[in-house]
DNA sequence: GTGAAAGCGCTAACAT
DNA sequence: ATGTTAGCGCTTTCAC
């Protein structure tokens, strides 16, 4: 079974089968195989098992052994296949966290939050996106579920059937991220988006607004932002609840919203009601949009419109003015996340609750 | 972990590889296991390779066959090993991306444009991100080779040595972004940041300014941008080549830019020339942050002060005054990466040449 | 402290 | 159309 140098000990019939289709591994670096822990082994005159033991357990192999095998390593400049070793360890290292978006600095913070707990424990994030596409979301489970995540993070608690499916097969914890499920898969940490329509309602409403008008994002059969779905519809709610009309409740486009979302929607309102006196946006990204909108209508905030957002993102606090925002912890939620997926795969279970609230809390600064 | 029989104490010689005498686990996946291909051909009653062809190539199997197997497939949630697989057809499907951060979304679009391409291959990014450290670069290097990607993307030209000499022995397809190597590892898709400085220097030139300044985030030993200090260093260069004072370019604090570098940028020089006419910074985040501490100071853009940023982030369009700045087609940058990678893979070339350069332009808006 | 044997879950290359 | 054989690169277990 030895088959180091050259090729000896390959079957010679492989040549047969080159039709130039199928891309082989030899084709680009030919020279350039990746030097595999026998070869490691056969440099360093060691066992494969003492070159796998200088990296998992290096205090098990006697120094001047050990200077061999880094001697070695170091030549060939050997990394193991992790894949290799999982098979046999059953541990992918890998985290699976499936996003909507990567252009959404509030999800960035949470992948970042997720990497300051799980970076020294070694483990990988595998980041996929769905696009805010419920079918892409599927696709991406099953894509990461085929990489054996030894965890896996989806965002809210919608997903496709077979998604549901899936993921409670998985075998591993599974966190649901951003929501609060009534019933959720496995585990959940994240806050309440109708608390944050709700907040959103009672603070504008609280300043004696009458005429309120809100932006959100429309849906299509495959593509939905139910958690921004589900700030507005509380919105929605409350300021029925209030008394108050409806009707300036805006939706259109395709998620996520964007600037020109609180742009286009500005003038859509204006013309709904030209006496428009309040506007939450689902997303600070809108609400930014509309009041640069405003500034080209020489209408003033908060004077003649009082204008909030979601999400405290960075250019809320620097907006001129600032931006009345509800604000979430976003690197604090991927924090938690990692510490509670953490806990669930090293000791099987966590003192969490099932489902942990962020929570969310109005900011309030010069725009309303 | 229990180890199965049927490696008992006493030598067999060989033993079968398969249906083997002695009788494993039953036919359903046991609770607590991932279904494995096993598990699903004793289901079906088919060897597993018939369960293999089943995913790779179903024409292959009789249509009666088939069902059987999607129906085993279905029953045990079968989601095949994709890292098992891996060892034998020594395609990992993985394509490593490295990336200074996620919060900037011109990176996000390079994901974006690069997933477009690589999704109908089914190709996975494995994007990693080294905030701007240069040995969490390295870090990143060595858990993406673990992966044995079929190719690897990584920013920039500049690496720490050992991740070059990693990235060089890689024996897969390298590619740098964003910028226009000398000397490039293997391949690079980029623009010249250079570039950049001296379309802005000449632009502001152009309109007649003389107290012009510039910011950009300072470094530390193992935190730089390489790439913002390139845009600043020819930027500067360019200034004293039209014999311009260049005591307004300022540096301070780290990378990444922020809204606040901006605004606070903007305070020193200021201070430092009152008569302060044009302002150029390496990024649009610290451009727009700039505009707000103007609009906070009454500085009317462009009257009082010319103001330019890089990278045409959403929000530079969105401005008011709309934010002249130079812009790089990212999303067609990661598109370009994407086309070249799955060429070089396939391929193991491609007629692209060594260095591609996809320009900068100045998008003339205004703030200037 | 080190090594030999066996096998993780899968598939390429052959047989039928 | 389907099955068999022989590993892929690594680590577990157990022997020395």
């Amino acid at each position: 079974m030895t088959r180091q140098r050259g090729t000896g000990g390959v079957k010679a019939k492989k040549r047969l089968a080159e039709p130039t289709a199928k891309p082989r591994a030899a084709a680009r670096a030919p020279a350039n195989r990746k030097a595999t822990i026998r070869d490691v082994s056969r440099l360093a005159h060691v066992s494969r098992m003492t070159v796998s033991r200088y990296f998992s357990n290096p205090d098990l192999v006697l120094p001047a052994t050990r200077e061999r095998v880094a001697q070695a390593v170091s030549r060939l400049s050997y990394v193991p296949d992790r894949a290799a070793g999982s098979l046999t360890t059953r541990r992918s290292g890998f985290i699976a966290l499936i996003l909507p978006t990567l252009t959404n600095s509030n999800f960035a913070a949470v992948a970042k939050g997720l990497t300051e707990i799980l970076r020294s424990l070694n483990y990988q994030l595998l980041i996929g996106y769905s696009s805010y596409s419920i079918s892409e979301e599927e696709r991406q489970i099953e894509l990461m579920l085929a990489r054996r995540p030894e965890a896996i993070i989806v965002t809210g608690e919608q997903h496709s059937r077979r998604g549901t499916t899936l993921l409670m097969g998985a075998g591993v914890p599974v966190v649901e991220l951003a929501d609060l499920p009534s019933r959720p898969i496995d585990r959940a940490v994240g806050f309440s988006n109708r608390d944050v329509g709700r907040v959103a309602a009672a603070h504008l409403i609280s300043l004696g607004h009458k005429n309120i008008g809100a932006i959100a994002a429309g849906r299509t059969d495959d593509m939905v932002d139910f958690r921004g779905d589900a700030r507005l519809e509380s919105f929605e709610e409350a300021l029925k609840t209030a008394g108050l009309r409806t009707d300036l409740v805006l939706r259109y486009g395709e998620p996520p919203v964007s600037y020109a979302h609180g742009a286009a929607g500005l003038a859509v309102l204006l013309e709904r009601e030209p006496k428009l006196e309040a506007v939450f946006a689902i997303s600070d990204i809108a609400a930014v949009g509309l009041m640069m909108e405003c500034r080209r209508r020489r209408i003033e905030i908060p004077r003649d419109l009082a204008v909030m957002g979601f999400g405290d993102f960075d250019i809320a606090a620097e907006m001129e003015p600032p931006l009345t925002t509800v604000g979430v912890n976003f690197d604090e939620l991927g924090r938690q996340t990692g510490t509670l997926v953490v806990d669930l795969i090293s000791a099987g279970t966590s003192a969490e609750a099932r489902v942990t609230n962020v929570g969310v809390s109005l900011i309030r600064r010069g725009s309303t």
